[in-house]
This record gives structure tokens, C-alpha cells and sequence, in this order.
RNA sequence: GGCGCGGUAGUUCAGUUGGUUAGAACGCCGGCCUGUCACGCCGGAGGUCGUGGGUUCAAGUCCCAUCCGCGUCGCCA
């Protein structure tokens, strides 16, 4: 048989000169440097080579190729007159003898130039995927993922877990986010759901006796899109095991991810085995969010009792929360700029101060502070060239909206965020239930399947009254790095009898159990080992570790913001005929509204 | 759905107070060039200024509506 090739076009190197090869690629680029001399570049998925045109004949053929095709050169490796250190096969070229076209490109104008596809607009890199694929810089992206997932595969089988792979055609979750139904044909006017996440059949492997499970589980989900959350499909590294508990997630996680960010990673690991462990309300008190980027060496401060009462308006009956920042150099209008995105980003104003060089309270709401210049100075510990950012609202909002900020100084002060490391902390201690905005009443705050901390005895003394059920806490933890969720975990409640209890606390019971997680609850009440489980997501891992500013750089085929694939035009329409064997009826479609 | 930013040549962008034929870079086409490597030099083609309406003697520019893209909030057990 020929060979399509016998090189790839990143290999050739001085000990081939004088070897007969064949090479394919794609026609990348053509330098004339004089008449009938010409440089042609080669590109494969391993690297770039030179070939050299030195003679009518192929100089004429290669003239009537358009670049980006493909082709396949047959000649003999030599040594450059004029060497390139900067390209490993910089020292060698081909000198062609034939020059044969594999797939002609069409066209000779592109929807954008390979090489610079990253600066296209992202609605043409998206439509053009495979051009844009094409750039080693866009590829190499992908190319980590693959690296990392088969890294991520290798070491949970190492830890002694079996990879299960769960369906994905499924019934619908009556909790959580909305999800993509699929119509059943032979079941009229019943449908499966695609799954938001294997949850309930990793649970139930579990009472199967698989002691550890792990799957790189594509979960979906009908939600709309967000800079690191794909709308519509992620994929996350699922997993659980069987008689363990929160410590024993923990560990597994310690030991598999740090030496794949090291190995994978754009930075160094700060943090150092074991992360730090950080109750949800800590969290919320120092940083502002459940999710603190640790790389940044501010925190807040409560300084309600110190400026509730200092006249400013919006301060009066409310938190106020600040941040300090020593040594700040910014000018007035990068201050307006910075609480101008706190604004739109939190949807809550921004109220700032300084402590100048000389001592003196100004800028922003300077003139209600400077009465009260001497208990500000201490209670904040302010030193000259101090900036105090603040907010105001209730607790929460005061909170959310100095994290925010929080966020802001730090992308904006060098030197109070070393931006090139990796910062991981554990959230602990989630709250079990939560008020819902909308109705008012006690609702689950994450999932009712986490077991709350304190187990039966807690959940009674909530019903009887005894304790506030909003201070009842879950074994839920979520693993943050670098003020990204990475992955969100709990222990899960094994036990029926505590599962109706904790139903019962928002009003629901144990028929309702039964009707929401059928397969669940029955499993349970046949014998359930305790078991914890956590799902870091795949996407948002490789993310951190390129350092790609959206999820889409880390998606082969990603789907733009309205959740559609613009290249192959899904969703789309399909045939009546289709329709009528699902037994659906399609009332009203996009273009007719 | 709310808010913010954007939409001008194939691509990335500039376009002043509303005023002549809407410019630049890269790409494309043609010519020159025998060691380029982001090759260089000369010339050329290429535009429904997202769409529709309005104000005006005159609109890329001002006003209204609308579509699209991105960010953000809602949402994401």
C-alpha cells in the first residue's frame, strides 16, 4: 500500500536531510521572494514545515491552489540556506518533485484569516468552528481538555473507582433546573428528560454496593448561559462513594486535582493539601460570596454601627460593609469606572472615600465621614493612601454587593491580587433551607438529598419548634478555586426516615417523597449504605487551568449564548412528518411570533 | 425578561459640530523581487454604514422602533 505520508510535518529535523518523504497538510501560506521562487508553508495537526518552489512548473501549480487546501508534497528533506530557530523544523525544507491537491479550498478569501481566528467576532468563529479549529492556538485548547480528562480518568481509577456510565435518556427531575424533554414515540404525550446530572443513578449505584463510582458525565440543563456555564450541555467529573463522609470527599479530590493543575496549569498551586475549610457563613461575612477569590488579600468589614448614622442617606437603617485598600493608587475616574461596573455587575451602588497622604478624609462621601475622621481611622485601621469602598442593604445585599467589589480592587490592584496562582478553598456548612423570594415560605436551599448536620434529632427540634430551621446546616460543601465554583458536593441523606423529616419541614410528605424520587426512596428503604459524592466540572476545570476568559474556548462545538449551534442550525425545524410520529403539535414556532 | 456595551469593506477597527467621492491595517487580485519565515515594494478591486421609519436642504453621525451578538442580573436542586 502508498502511504499517505511517511512525516508529519512537526518532525523533520537535520539527521532527515537527504530522506525521500511525503508530507500532508494544509497549504497555509505562500511567500514569492523572486520569479519563480517561492517559500510554501505546510501545515498538519504536529506542526509547520517549509517546502521550497524553485521551478516553473510547481510555481505555477502552486499559484492556482488556494491557501487552506489540502495537499501532499513528495520531494527530499535538505538542509535551510537560512535557518529559523524559532520553528523546531526551522533547520530543514523540502525540495518538492511533486505537488499533489487532496482538497481544494474554494475559496480564496476565508471568513477569517487562520492564524489571527481569535480576533474574529465570536458569532463567525462559532458558525466556522472547524476554521477556527484550525489555528494551533484555538486547537490547543482542546487539546489540553483531552489531556485532562484522560489525566482526571487515570488517577480516579488509581483511587480505586469503576467508571459507570448512567443513562442519558431519563425521566424528568421534578427539582432543580429545567430540563430538556425528549417525546417518547411509543408512549403518546409522555416524554424522558435528558439528565441535569446523574445524581439519583449514582446514589442508587450506590445502594448497589459499588463502593466507588466515577463517570465524565455530560449533564443538561435549560438554563441560560453565562461566561464559564454552557447553556444547555457541561460535562462534570461525577462521583461518589459508598460508607464515606465529607472528609473522605475531600481527600480524593486533594490527591487527584493538584498534581493535574501542576502538571496542566498555567500557574502554581498556592494552596497546599489540605484547602482550607471555610464555613458558608464566614464566607459571606469576609468575602462576600460563596465562592471567594483567595488570590486577592482584601476582606470586609462591618462598619454598620461606625457609618449607619453618619447622615448619608442610604446608610441610614441598613448594613454597611467595607473594603480597605492600603496603598492605592487609582485616579478619580478609575474609581467612577470601578463603581460604575460594581453597579451594573450587583445591581447596588458603590460609596467610596480616601485617606489621603496628608490625613484627610476625601472624595466620595467624604463631607458625612470627616466628622467622624478619628473613630473611622481606627475602627478601619486606615493608613495614609487608604481607599474604603462601601456598601449598604440588608446583610445579604451589603454583602453581595462589597463582594463584587471585592472582586473589582482586586482585578484593579496588583498589588493586593498575585493573579498567576491557583487558590482553592472548600465552602462548608451550607444552610439546609433558605426563605424563597417568592413565596415567602421555608424552602431546601440546594438539594433536599444532602443530609443535614445533626441528622433526625435536628430536623425534630426544628418541627417541635425548639430551633430555628434556618440555622440547621447540610453536609454540603462546594470546592472553589480562584473564586470559580469548581464543583459542589454533599453528604447525602441515605436514610428515608430522615429524607420525610426533612420533607416535612417544607411542608411536604412522605407520599410526596415517594412521587418525586420513586426509585430513590424505595431504594433507600432497602438497606442504603451512607455515602458523598461531589461532580467538579470539566469545563470550568480546563478553563482555569488555560486561563481561556470564556467556557466556549474550552468547548469543541460550543453553542452561542441563545443556547444554538449556528454552524450546524440546531434547534431546528423537522418535517410534519416527524412530528405526527411523536404525536406532537406545534402551536406556534419562533418565525411566527 | 431587566440593565450595560456593541453592529461601518472578507476580517479588525477609525470616522470630529450632521456637510465634497465613507478611510486605515490585515486579507484578496495583478505586477516586481532568488533565502523568506507576520517577507518586502508598487498598483487595484472590494461598502444596502444591522433593518425599518422619522427630523433635516443634507444622516454612518440626531430621534423612535426593531433585529442580532457579547457581558451581567434573574435562573442554574
Amino acid at each position: 500500500m502508498v502511504q499517505m505520508r511517511t512525516h508529519t510535518c512537526g518532525e523533520l529535523r537535520m539527521e532527515h536531510v537527504g530522506q525521500r518523504v511525503k508530507l500532508v497538510g494544509w497549504m497555509e501560506n505562500v511567500r514569492e521572494v523572486g520569479q519563480n521562487f517561492a517559500f510554501v508553508i505546510l501545515r498538519d495537526f504536529y506542526g509547520t514545515t517549509q517546502v521550497v518552489i524553485e521551478n516553473e512548473a510547481l510555481m505555477a501549480q502552486v499559484k492556482g491552489i488556494n491557501k487552506e487546501s489540502t495537499i501532499s508534497v513528495e520531494g527530499v528533506v535538505r538542509e535551510r540556506d537560512s535557518k529559523n530557530p524559532k520553528l523546531p523544523t526551522g533547520d530543514i525544507e523540502i525540495s518538492p518533485e511533486k505537488i499533489e491537491v487532496l482538497g481544494r479550498c474554494r475559496y480564496n478569501e476565508l471568513p477569517f484569516q487562520i492564524n489571527r481566528s481569535t480576533e474574529a467576532d465570536e458569532a463567525i468563529r462559532l458558525k466556522y468552528r472547524y476554521l477556527d479549529l484550525r489555528n494551533p492556538e484555538v486547537k490547543k485548547n482542546i487539546v489540553l481538555r483531552c489531556q485532562v480528562v484522560a489525566a482526571l480518568r487515570s488517577a480516579m481509577i488509581d483511587e480505586g473507582f469503576l467508571e459507570i456510565t448512567t443513562p442519558i435518556l431519563t425521566a424528568s427531575s421534578p427539582e432543580g433546573a429545567r430540563d430538556y424533554l425528549v417525546p417518547s414515540r411509543k408512549h403518546p404525550g409522555k416524554f424522558y428528560a435528558l439528565p441535569q446530572a446523574p445524581q439519583q443513578f449514582k446514589q442508587l449505584l450506590m445502594t448497589s454496593g459499588f463502593d466507588r463510582y466515577f463517570q465524565i458525565a455530560p449533564c443538561f440543563r435549560d438554563e441560560d448561559a453565562r461566561g464559564d456555564r454552557s447553556p444547555g450541555e457541561f460535562y462534570q467529573l461525577d462521583m461518589e462513594m459508598a460508607f464515606a463522609g465529607q472528609e473522605d470527599v475531600f481527600a480524593v479530590l486533594e490527591r487527584v486535582l493538584p498534581p493535574i493543575f501542576a502538571k496542566y496549569g498555567t500557574y502554581s498551586i498556592a494552596s497546599e493539601a489540605p484547602f482550607k475549610r471555610i464555613p458558608y457563613l464566614e464566607a459571606m461575612d469576609r468575602y462576600g460570596t460563596d465562592k471567594p477569590d483567595l488570590r486577592i488579600d482584601l476582606e470586609l468589614t462591618d462598619a454598620t454601627e461606625l457609618l449607619s448614622g453618619c447622615g448619608f442617606p442610604p446608610f441610614e437603617e441598613n448594613r454597611v460593609k467595607a473594603v480597605v485598600v492600603s496603598d492605592f493608587e487609582g485616579t478619580r475616574k478609575q474609581i467612577d469606572k470601578l463603581c460604575a461596573d460594581v453597579e451594573v455587575q450587583a445591581g447596588q451602588k458603590a460609596y467610596w472615600f480616601r485617606y489621603d497622604d496628608s490625613g484627610e478624609i476625601v472624595g466620595g462621601i467624604a463631607k458625612f465621614v470627616q466628622p467622624l475622621k478619628e473613630q473611622v481611622v481606627e475602627a478601619l485601621d486606615l493608613t495614609p493612601g487608604c481607599f474604603v469602598g462601601l456598601t449598604a442593604g440588608n446583610l445579604l445585599t451589603a454583602q453581595k454587593t462589597a463582594g463584587v467589589l471585592r472582586n473589582k480592587l482586586g482585578a484593579f490592584c496588583p498589588a493586593h491580587m498575585d493573579k498567576e496562582r491557583y487558590e482553592f478553598c472548600w465552602i462548608v456548612d451550607f444552610p439546609m433551607y433558605e426563605i424563597g423570594e417568592e413565596s415567602g415560605e421555608l424552602e431546601f436551599c440546594h438539594n433536599p438529598f444532602s443530609m443535614p448536620n445533626g441528622g433526625l434529632e435536628v430536623l425534630k427540634k426544628a418541627a417541635a419548634g425548639e430551633i430555628d430551621p434556618l440555622t440547621i446546616t447540610a453536609y454540603q460543601y462546594d470546592l472553589v478555586c480562584n473564586g470559580v465554583e469548581l464543583s459542589s458536593g454533599a453528604v447525602r441523606n441515605h436514610d428515608p426516615e430522615i429524607m420525610i423529616e426533612a420533607f416535612q419541614l417544607v411542608r411536604l410528605g412522605e407520599d410526596d417523597v415517594k412521587a418525586k424520587f420513586p426509585a430513590m426512596y424505595n431504594a433507600f428503604c432497602y438497606g442504603a449504605p451512607p455515602h458523598a459524592g461531589i461532580a467538579p466540572g470539566v469545563d470550568r476545570m480546563v478553563m482555569l487551568l488555560c486561563g481561556a476568559e470564556t467556557i466556549r474556548e474550552v468547548i469543541p462545538f460550543p453553542m452561542n449564548k441563545n443556547a444554538q449551534d449556528v454552524m450546524m442550525g440546531a434547534p431546528g425545524t423537522v418535517t410534519q412528518a416527524q412530528l405526527d410520529e411523536l404525536n406532537i403539535a406545534v402551536t406556534k414556532t419562533e418565525d411566527e411570533e
